[in-house]
DNA sequence: ATGAAAGCGCTAACAC
DNA sequence: GTGTTAGCGCTTTCAT
């Protein structure tokens, strides 16, 4: 229970000064091999330990080795997996991770992110599930570099990772009608988040072209969780006529959705497609539209390290790809 | 790109000493309305933040608001959901999360928890993979407390979470017994890992219960990964004779057995049961020995929490239960 | 090769 | 209500 011993115990003990101590222990070198030793061994004994806070405080004064991570919750395999992607590429050089969740509540979004930069993060990565991001802007020129992920910046200039929702959701639109489908139930996220709003627009697109105008009445928003989503698809199965097939726009929809068409009834020769890969999606037979999210995170972290290198550059958007994975909830029947 | 405003700069900005902005600022009190609002007005316009780990260093010189969780791998569920319960629940007392992986690697472990340690963490929280932590006992001396999770301390006393893995072994067996079966494949985990060892125990106990002897020829060890675990699964069934049901010891081997069964071939009426949920464990009909890896997480928060506040008793351990959650793939045919 | 003094940004203790 | 001084644990600077 007793407070840690300080390096001037350490010096203490061992007979020389602090600095020698410091010297001894973060091996600079310019030491006596012999002195060295007693100073070791007098470390050992107290079980000294760095104080790592002191160091950057006396050092930098104003960085650490820690990057931050805001996103929705560590429980959803997305952003887990990001975290995962992230945390191994950081590692490598050094720095760690910090992570908190928003649970898409912008006004912790905005606690959370002060006190990541009171403890004086080196830099921060966020899907942001804020509205806008201007307040950020005295910040970077404080020299803390942003890297957003999975959603862009509004207001600010800064540094992105973003999926091509767009072109997947369209993908996966496009995917329905070449089957047949005419009535497509669609079946999304919080309405405000722009991944949402970019995964109807690329649906929407496809729609339209196929000549479908009247696709919004199979629309339904806010399904932010599995429980929710479900209820939604088996309304959408309710309607007459129902859809013979369901887009769902993200992992949790998927999820609820194959809980609802597992019911029965009318639900089994619906045709399903889901936005992000699924654990067990190839078990399941689930098609989806899928991405790496590692590989997102893995981006992140290199884009931030660049900027640490001091890469002054205009801010980089990187779009990573999608891809169709087709199984048999979309096969021919 | 300039560093950032010191407290110092804010109070010549506002024409106050250093002490009476930072009066100002932390809302100590004992300043006059106006002077407040004058230092706030600077600190704004200069972009001034707190430095929390100067602030740490002054007041209690030893420790942060930062709890460090050591795991295998953010990507595993089971690890993501205990980091969501153990942030939440940190959260609500003002500490924050900082992740580590290990990827069950112990000498990485070891240089993680220095790392943390130096960065003054408040408490750990380690899924540990090492074999020993008798080297952590003069770390407890100096006030860290430590909370085991999953996996518990070896020759060292401290707090821990675990779960039943005995009896939840023992049932997946007596489950598959009550079936009628007794060829009973069981694979398993890396075999240095507790977890592993007390699953193999409790579906051994149970197998010599029921008066089989020979349960060891169909025990598969050390499948670590996805694609590991399918290959040891298509090995049983290429046994002659062929177990008839195939117990999996965690999620990930789960999967594997799942996507080998799913090859067909004899597979197809194999039984299986599975330790951990899974995600869509209800849709793909998987019986499992389910738990709460939150729950875990919020427990270890808690046990930790009552050890900051100064908690002094001999060592707690909780062990949580699992239930038999059964589904279609034990059922009778 | 070693040490003394100063200071990173902040706050506790004690003035005034 | 406000300022001064000292010091958290460490490292930089400059001596010796």
């Amino acid at each position: 229970m007793g407070s840690r011993p300080s390096l001037a115990q350490v010096a203490a003990l061992s007979g020389v000064s602090v600095k020698t101590a410091s010297r001894a222990l973060s091996g600079e070198g310019y030491v006596a091999v012999e002195t060295k030793a007693r100073v070791q061994s007098a470390a050992d004994e107290l079980g000294y330990r760095l104080n790592r806070t002191a160091r950057e405080l006396r050092r930098g004064g104003n960085t650490s080795t820690l990057v931050g991570l805001l996103s929705g919750d560590l429980a959803n395999p997305f952003y887990s997996r990001l975290a995962s992607g992230l945390e191994r590429e950081l590692r490598m050089h050094g720095l760690q991770l910090i992570t908190a969740s928003t649970d898409e509540n912008p006004e912790w979004e905005g606690r959370l992110t002060d006190s990541l930069l009171e403890r004086r993060v080196r830099g921060l990565v966020v899907a942001s599930t804020m509205a806008e991001h201007g307040h950020l802007a005295a910040e970077r020129r404080h020299g803390s570099p942003f890297v957003f992920v999975d959603r862009p910046p509004v207001n600010l200039t800064a540094d992105a990772v973003l999926l091509d929702n767009r072109g997947g959701a369209k993908r996966a639109a496009e995917h329905l009608l070449e089957r047949g489908h005419r009535r497509i139930g669609i079946v999304g996220d919080l309405s405000r988040l722009s991944t949402h709003q970019d995964r109807v627009e690329g649906f929407a697109e496809a729609m339209e072209a196929a000549g479908i105008a009247d696709w919004r009445e199979y629309l339904l928003e806010d399904a932010h969780d599995v429980d929710k989503a479900e209820r939604a698809v088996l309304a959408l199965l309710a309607r007459d006529p129902a859809p013979t097939a369901v887009f769902t726009t993200n992992n949790r929809i998927t999820t609820g959705a194959l809980r609802a068409l597992r019911q029965g009834g009318g639900g089994r020769d619906t045709a399903l497609i889901g936005f992000d890969e699924l654990d067990l999606g190839d078990v399941l037979g689930v098609t989806v539209i899928a991405h790496d999210p590692e590989e997102m995170g893995r981006h992140a972290a290199r884009l931030l390290l660049s900027r640490l290198d001091g890469d002054e550059g205009p801010a980089r958007r990187v779009v990573l790809p999608t891809r169709l994975v087709e199984r048999s909830t979309t096969a021919p029947r």
